[in-house]
DNA sequence: GACGGTCATTAACCCAGGTTAAAATCTATG
DNA sequence: CATAGATTTTAACCTGGGTTAATGACCGTC
């Protein structure tokens, strides 16, 4: 049995619509998600009421706090549904658990972790070494479907400018 | 057999004088090291040859390019030894190999996994949330012994400020 | 102990993006 | 279709940090 299968078998199916949060910073929540389908925003918000979004997750994506999930600490972020969605939602424990036993769990985990590493390490490199103008080329260039999806302001809070900010460089950049 | 020992069974002592570098940008070098003593600093350069620092590595920690080691890429930073440094070496695939065999080791490499991910989750917050100013005040918290350890040039190029503007924050922060 | 190199500070000037606020669109729902 | 909200754009002004360059402190090492 390998990882997606063995969340589909011990997790459950829970639809959750437009609007709502899985989870809000501050809860309790040591699950992780695998999506079936739709689209979320997990972001950080800041004591004077900002807002900064952390990653945005389609279709086969895998989310869940870590500091939660793995620590047993509250959830650092929230995580709000921009459209419907399905989640498979299963405790982290029991893939944790099972890992320790089934070799082929132990694999798949390994790999997702990898590639979550990697994603997180590029994500440090274009906060370290691009400017925000790169940054919305790169994100035009690499997920013209985030683009399309999301509202410029949300867009801006991932890229950590202001919407007024990306509204300038979209001008910039789209007529010369 | 656990993850340490595996990479010290397997892996071979590396001495690194003081200004070396243990690989650079463009390398193909599919190892992963651990750091018995010394301090690294691993960093990104690019082709108009300004310099950013990725990470400062000390005593225990564990290294390596991810996109070289795990996917054959080449390695897209360099690790250079700020001190004389002994690191083991280790060929990534014997121990993501073990780990396929080896319950233990895949245990050991899930948790070195989860450390990774939350260490960069960190740092994608701290980019993501933080004014410069805060990003170093919270080093010096936090890691009081990298501040003393290493030169306010290469502190800056960490915390994503030129050595002026961390020299213009500091004479902020300290006398007030 | 004088010389060349790196490192840190300071100053002057510049600019990208923040902030605030006011238009201009767009969307949804009664 | 009208009204209320949210979204995006634009403008005016401000600020933190970039850039360049000069100055001084601090090493080595010959």
């Amino acid at each position: 049995m390998n990882f997606i299968e063995s969340i589909e078998a011990n997790g459950k199916a829970v639809d959750i619509k437009k609007g709502e949060h899985v989870f809000v910073h501050g809860d309790l929540d040591r699950s992780i998600y695998f999506i079936k389908y739709g689209l979320l925003k997990a972001y950080y918000t800041t004591r004077d009421g900002k807002e900064f979004i952390k990653s945005f997750l389609m279709d086969s994506d895998v989310i869940g706090s870590l500091s939660s999930a793995y620590k047993g600490d509250s959830c650092s972020f929230s995580l709000l549904c921009l459209e419907n969605t399905r989640l498979i939602k299963v405790p982290f424990s029991i893939i944790y658990d099972f890992s320790k036993a089934d070799q082929s769990v132990a694999n798949d985990l390994i790999v997702l972790l990898l590639n979550l590493s990697m994603k997180k390490e590029k994500r440090e490199f274009e906060f370290l070494c691009l400017s925000v103008e790169e940054r919305y080329r790169q994100l035009e260039n690499e997920s013209p479907i985030i683009i399309e999806k999301v509202t410029q302001n949300d867009l801006a809070r991932y890229l950590g400018v202001t919407p007024v900010g990306l509204s300038r460089i979209k001008a910039r950049v789209t007529r010369p």
